[in-house]
DNA sequence: CCCTTATTAAACCAAATAGTTTAAAACTAA
DNA sequence: TTAGTTTTAAACTATTTGGTTTAATAAGGG
C-alpha cells in the first residue's frame, strides 16, 4: 500500500485485522491508546504504531488529557467508502436477482431457463 | 497487507488505484488482462500481477479461451464488504437514525409516529 | 514448421509493512 | 525531586509489495 489517495489510505487502514478490531471497539465510544492495545497480544508500541495508520487514513481522531490520548472513530471516510462501494451495488443486487429468478424458474419448471 | 483473512484480503486488494481502475473497467463487462492492461503505463506483467491480487481476493473470475485470459467481475465480496461496512453505518447516516427512532416509535405504539 | 500473440513465471530490486526492543518525552503523584 | 504511568520515537529486522526485465508457455495462422 504505498499509495497515497485519499481512497487507498483508507482501504489499506482497513485491511489489518487489528485495526478493524480496533475501529470496532471504537464504535462502542472513545478509548484511550492503552485501553485499545489490551486486547491485543502484541506491543504497545505496535498497537500505537496501527493507531497512526487509522489516523493517518481519517478514521480517528485524538483528544490529548494529560499523559492520555483519546481516541474517537471518525465516520466520514467510510461513509466514502461506501459512495465508492455504492457503484457496484446494482451489480450484485442484479446478480443476486438474477439468480432467484433462475431459481423461481427452476422451480416452475420453466423450460426457457434451462438453456 | 500480510493477513490472510477473506476481509483483509480484499479490502487489501482494494487498496491500490490500479486495481480499482481494473474493477471499475470490469463493470462494464469482461476483458482480456491484454485490454485491462492497455489503459495503463505499467508493463503487462506488472498488470497480470495485480490481476491475481483480485483474483485470489475473489473480486474477479477468468475464462481461458485459446491463449486469451477474459476477466470477469465477481460482485459477492464487495457485497461482504458492504455488509462489514452497514455495522457503521449509524456513524455517518442521519436519515437511518432517523428511521430507527421510527421503528422504535411504531413498536412503542407511539401515536405521534403515525402522522 | 516457423512466427506472432497473449499471458505468466522467475529472478531481481527498492520501498513499505508489521513487528520487536530500548529509550525518551510528558505528565501525575508522593 | 523522585518514581511511576502513558505514549511515542528510533533503530533494527524480516517479510511483503509493486515494479522491472527476461524467458517460458501456450495457442493460432500462414
Amino acid at each position: 500500500m504505498s499509495a497515497t489517495d485519499p481512497l487507498s489510505q483508507v482501504f489499506g487502514a482497513l485491511a489489518d485485522p487489528t485495526r478493524r478490531a480496533i475501529l470496532d471497539r471504537l464504535s462502542s465510544g472513545e478509548a484511550s491508546v492503552g485501553e485499545l492495545a489490551a486486547p491485543h497480544e502484541m506491543s504497545l508500541a505496535a498497537v500505537s504504531k496501527h493507531i497512526k495508520v487509522l489516523e493517518n487514513a481519517g478514521l480517528i481522531s485524538r483528544k490529548k488529557d494529560a499523559q492520555y490520548s483519546y481516541c474517537t472513530l471518525v465516520a466520514s471516510p467510510l461513509k466514502d467508502l461506501h459512495g465508492w462501494l455504492d457503484a457496484y451495488r446494482k451489480f450484485w443486487d442484479e446478480n443476486l436477482d438474477q439468480f432467484e429468478t433462475y431459481l423461481a424458474e427452476l422451480q416452475r419448471g420453466d423450460p426457457k431457463s434451462k438453456q
